[in-house]
DNA sequence: CTGAAAGCGCTTACAG
DNA sequence: CTGAAAGCGCTTACAG
């Protein structure tokens, strides 16, 4: 900066008034005259005058922003998220501080730090699958509120929101079955992670339920991207009784299967069937549309953050575990 | 906060040295004792020491943190981009504020004042359709480091990074020429923006080359999103002759279009082509797969963030300006 | 390496 | 409303 910055106290001289009624002022508080606070206005125009937040939060040991940890920004469910989080968080005059984990727990320790230096006034946290409990428990200590959203790590004892994956992967799988698949593999994911652990009982009861027996060689483990998708269908076909019937973790994954499955000759939800989860934008529009289950990242992101702003306006408010419904949107996989 | 936070005194204190001596450590200088570097240390983490970014930036009048400025996180253009912004400056060790315009200039206005209120240390910014001027003259007043991606706005004496839009627009609509249509409608956009207009050269040039006579009444403006790409298309199917095919101001906008297309009874790719822009990954697995123009978000945020980097590291490197060429990606429609 | 002091830009509390 | 002072947690500069 060649420029010096403004300062409160310069604004204050150039008015006439003392530093503490222009501090006043800048804070929107009412009890001044409105001759004098018109007269302040007006210097800051002049001057230039760029409130400073950081400094003022430092004084009064405060926070407008608060950290949002997710584990993909190119994977739309959470950019869905962060819309929401956005949004709520905007009419509060909260800004977010946005960091990726790339579902590396390293990576998720070193920005719950960052955002601690940073002060941040709270903190949503979407877990990496094998978060390590220091980190978690680092963070009580500090008495920083914190909700987790999306995914819940062994230690309940903080707010969460996310959606009840077994019940979603349930519909999922009964609606393969209502279709008459009994061979139905479930791809995507790593069985570290309680969203995983969820989907897996889910198809398990339905599974059960139908008197399918449970195949432990149709699950495959892959990463949370289309790629991941691709190469887990590739070893899902190597089976000795391929499945005609494909449950995946998300709709991201369930892209890269549906590529996949045209790569080897195939076409879905003809030849073999797909469900996905998330219902994405894209699912749509996808080649064809795809059945998924909707699972509402938008609102999840939204009420995290409410949650989070609750917890700060009054941190012994009683805990929350908000775990949403997800519906079954049939398509034409 | 119930209990008190640990400052650098205290840890100095706990080791047994001054707080001057803390703070070279905290900051990593070597020309400390290792003994008493590991005394500190083990003090840090014994009483759970945070460094306290904020005050030492603000001590320093330096800063860690970057304002990114977009128009909407739901477009996948804008999380690629983002993705590559996040990517550079992780590396750096800086962090990213983000905002979002929704294509108004009233957030945008209030947006860049928060940032500069948060001291970010420079903003990257993709200006909305019909930026006004003072909020970017203010920002030169302030000397903060700036950098424009996506779209230009007039007083060109700022970086920018882009891609050439109207080389882009002309490899589109060439492309539907040599496909043999005539009648080729321009969709979605506002004729305000930079973007728009050099991708409405394009479009005229490729007519013009080929003896096409130009008509207003194929160019549809509309809002950057599926449904503006949706209710467009209606408009144009209205035209007493209507277009054969459809160049779209962007593969949202061709989503939108496509799937009114299909509301219509028509098939995209057979009964009308269409081309978009910018190549999001789900252009492959739309139905049917996108034609579009390759646009580099992820590069353009990575660049943008690195140009900023070059300029916070020295204010007096000269201006860049730097324009992306586009490729035409070829799929069915 | 230490120790005391000043200052980043603000808020807070208080006597007038 | 004013004015002077203290303090948020750090860095900086300087004499020892």
């Amino acid at each position: 900066m060649t420029s010096k910055r403004v300062t409160l106290l310069d604004v204050a001289k150039h008015a006439g008034v003392s530093r503490a009624t222009a501090s006043l002022i800048v804070r929107g508080k009412t009890t001044i005259k409105d001759s004098t606070k018109e007269k302040v206005l007006h210097s800051i125009n002049e001057l230039g005058y760029v409130y400073d937040r950081v400094a003022a939060n430092m004084r009064s040991q405060t926070s407008t922003t608060i950290g949002l940890i997710i584990t993909d920004i190119a994977n739309p469910y959470y950019s869905e998220l962060l819309v929401g989080v956005h949004n709520a968080l905007d009419e509060a005059g909260f800004n977010v501080f946005l960091g990726t984990t790339f579902d590396s727990d390293k990576k998720q320790v070193a920005l719950i730090s960052t955002m601690l230096e940073h002060r941040v006034g709270g903190v949503i946290l979407c877990p990496v699958s094998d978060s390590s409990h220091g980190t978690i428990e680092r963070m009580r200590n500090m008495d920083i509120p914190l909700v987790h959203a999306v995914r819940e790590i062994p230690p309940l004892n903080v707010d969460y929101i996310g959606i009840d994956y077994k019940y979603g992967a349930t519909l999922a799988v009964k609606h393969l079955i209502n279709h008459h698949h009994r061979r139905i593999a479930f791809i995507g994911g790593t069985s570290e992670s309680s969203a995983w652990q969820l989907r897996k009982e889910g198809y398990c009861t339905a599974l059960t339920d139908a008197g399918i027996e449970f195949d432990q060689s149709l699950v495959i483990e892959s990463s949370l991207t289309r790629e991941g998708g691709r190469s887990a269908l590739k070893k899902a076909l190597l089976n000795s009784i391929p499945p005609t019937a494909i449950f995946c973790f998300n709709d991201l994954v369930a892209f890269g299967v549906m590529q996949s499955l045209r790569d080897e000759g195939l076409t879905p939800g003809k030849d073999i069937s797909v469900v996905g989860f998330d219902n994405v934008k894209e699912a749509t529009l996808s080649n064809p549309p795809l059945t998924t289950i909707e699972s509402f990242p938008r609102t999840i992101g939204s009420q995290a953050a409410e949650i989070l702003l609750q917890r700060i306006g009054n941190p012994n408010t009683s805990l929350q575990r908000n775990i949403l419904q997800p519906n079954l949107i049939k398509r034409s996989t």
